[in-house]
RNA sequence: UGGGGGAUGGUCUAAUGGUAAGGCGGCGGACUCUGACUCCGCUUAUCGGGGUUCGAAUCCCUGUCCCCCAGCCA
């Protein structure tokens, strides 16, 4: 990891805690730990906990995690998304060195296991349609009813699985099911299908198989066939250990992991599930699986959050079984607190209003010297060019003031950041009322902002030079929906509380020049705004577009709201 | 109403029979060439009712509320 951790005082969580009893007490010397995810989605937030939960362990252990595939139903899944989900792990600081698995790579030892299921006499092909599957399964208050076929012969039963791994038989035509307990008050337990026909080409193993493994099937023994120690998984599979136990405790696997679950990442103002975020990404309320305001990894990504910055989140929020919100602003804060140690800072204005300094020389240009970070000399200092014509933030004037506004107004003096102490001498309107120039005076003995006779100036703003401005395109962008919990009304789609001002794109900020060449991908603090970072997809060279990441802290909008 | 989980301030997480602690938020203040950062202060909690105990968030009984499960998805 390239990011030493934030070193916050937490205590370790209950899986921890159970992993320190298993290795103080010898029953595991190291451990092995996994991260399992379906290749049908774009990785987001929610499994970079897991993530983080699973490789972190690793870490601290000296132990390994395994990054497995499990892509046991090839109609939904596709190498694209192996991809997306290998480079976002990657790009999280994650290495699982040569431990790369896929649960599609057990296929044949799966099988094998499924025969042997048979002639335990555990195991039956079921010729029942899955609606009629249903029926049988019972309730949740009434048991179920056997299936006429699950007293065939072991023999015969070979046979049929036989014949439906040769594709003799039509899809839902027959399936392979474990003999349990129709009259288990765990549903889980009623004779679950482990085996079903899918006439679909996989995307690893192409027209080798015909009969795919099912999840409860096949998780537990490729957890067991690479050896994992402690298999965690999220809350909603707590109902399928006793499954889970069940296969391996009834073939013979050479170990048996412990599964443990814990409560899933839910966060306000955002839709976790993948079906939900493929919905706005097919219907395009976003620009696709990567789109900034998208809580993908990609998204997140592209929209300029650090690795950093997502790992001490994960690490912040902390791991229970009990269902919890966490508020987006601790995800933000996340960025916030990394970026205000590493982020460069710069001026840009985003609404740019003109300041015409009537007794600065009309062809004059200063270099002002500027630091980059000012709680980090090592940053170094660039210069910044000055002229009798700026472009200063529109908000940042106001003809009638309110008492704590401490920036430009009539009569006025502010500081313009590492330039000079200005006042407002006049204003020049359109006929609408529109503000088209502010006229000041500066005062020459304050250069670079300095006041050499000691005197306070509440305000300090930021600017640029209107001849040496970079003109670019910023994005800013905000939560995608303005609802704590958009899924809350189940009567209400949660699309209806997508935020309108999601993204809003300001066509001509203004920056200062040393932006010209930012590398796309680069974070900056534009100051006084907020943490930004130059698009990876729509940058050209010599011509970034910025996209917002986060606002700094604003406590004057906070003060400024009660006054209203 | 069967089974499996869960309930600690606004929120998230601790305390493992012995002073209910911390983070985030919120509020107030200090500092400041970013109304940022940093620093300081304040605020508010053991789901209810019984019991065991010198002592209970923790153990027991009982009640209430919330989440998950009836895919040939994972």
């Amino acid at each position: 990891m390239e990011t030493p951790e934030k070193t916050a005082s937490r205590p370790i969580d209950f899986i921890r805690q159970i992993i320190a009893d298993d290795l103080r007490t010898g029953k595991h010397r190291t451990t092995v730990t996994r991260f399992p995810p379906e290749p049908n989605g774009f990785l987001h937030i929610g499994h970079a906990k897991s993530i983080c939960l699973n490789f972190g362990i690793a870490l601290e252990n000296n132990g390994v995690c395994h990054l497995r595939f499990d892509d046991t139903n090839p109609s939904k899944e596709e190498v694209a998304y192996v991809e997306s989900i290998m480079r976002d792990v990657r790009w999280l600081g994650f290495d699982w060195h040569d431990k790369l698995f896929y649960a599609s790579d057990y296929f044949p030892a799966l099988h094998d296991y499924a025969l042997q299921l048979i002639r335990l006499g555990k195991a039956y092909v079921c010729e029942l349609s899955a609606e009629a599957i249903r029926e049988y399964r019972g309730t949740l208050t009434e048991p179920g009813r056997e299936s006429p076929w699950r007293n065939r012969s072991v023999e015969e039963n070979l046979h049929l699985f036989e014949r439906m791994k040769t594709g003799e038989f039509e899809e839902g035509s027959h399936v392979l099911r474990a003999k349990i307990d129709m009259a288990s008050p765990n549903l889980n337990l009623r004779d679950p299908v482990i085996y079903r026909i899918l006439k679909v080409p996989h995307h690893r193993t192409g027209d080798t198989w015909c009969i795919y493994p099912m999840y409860d099937y096949t998780h537990c023994l490729s957890d067991a066939i690479e050896g994992i120690t402690h298999s965690l998984c999220t809350l909603e599979f707590e109902d399928h250990r006793p499954l889970y136990d069940w296969v391996l405790d009834t073939l013979q696997t050479p170990c048996h992991p412990q599964q443990i679950e814990f409560a899933r990442l839910n966060l306000t103002f955002t839709v976790m599930s993948k079906r939900k975020l493929l919905q706005l990404v097919k219907e395009g309320y976003v620009d696709g699986w990567d789109d900034p305001r998208m809580l993908t990894i990609s998204g997140l990504r592209r929209r300029g959050y650090t690795p950093a910055a997502i790992r001490n989140f994960c690490h912040e929020i902390g791991l229970g079984k009990r269902e919890s919100w966490i508020d987006m602003t601790v995800l933000e804060n996340a960025v916030r607190d990394d970026l205000n140690a590493t982020a460069p800072r710069v001026m840009c204005v985003l609404d740019p209003v003109k300041v015409v300094i009537d007794n600065y020389p009309e062809e004059q240009v200063e270099e002002m010297e500027a630091v980059n970070h000012p709680q980090d000399p090592a940053m170094g200092s660039r210069m910044l060019p000055f002229s009798r014509e700026l472009h200063i933030e529109r908000a940042d004037f106001m003809e009638n003031p309110p008492a704590k506004f401490h920036r430009l107004g009539p009569g006025r003096e502010v500081r313009l950041r590492y330039g000079y102490l200005i006042t407002c001498t006049s204003v020049v309107k359109d006929e609408d009322g529109t503000i088209r120039e502010i006229h000041c005076t500066y005062d020459p003995a304050t250069r670079g902002g300095s006041t050499p006779d000691g005197r306070k100036v509440k305000g300090t703003i930021h600017w640029v030079s209107a001849r040496h401005a970079l003109p670019c395109q910023v994005r800013l962008y905000d939560r995608l929906f303005v609802a704590e919990n958009p899924e809350a009304d189940k009567d209400i789609n949660f699309k209806q509380h997508l935020n309108p001002h999601s993204r809003i794109c300001i066509e001509a900020a203004m920056a200062e020049p040393s932006l010209t060449d930012l590398a796309a991908g680069t974070q900056v603090q534009f100051e006084r705004q907020g943490y930004f970072c130059a698009d990876t997809v729509d940058s050209q060279p010599g011509k970034p577009v910025f996209n917002r990441i986060v606002t700094l802290r604003d406590t004057w909008a906070k003060t400024q709201q009660k006054i209203n």
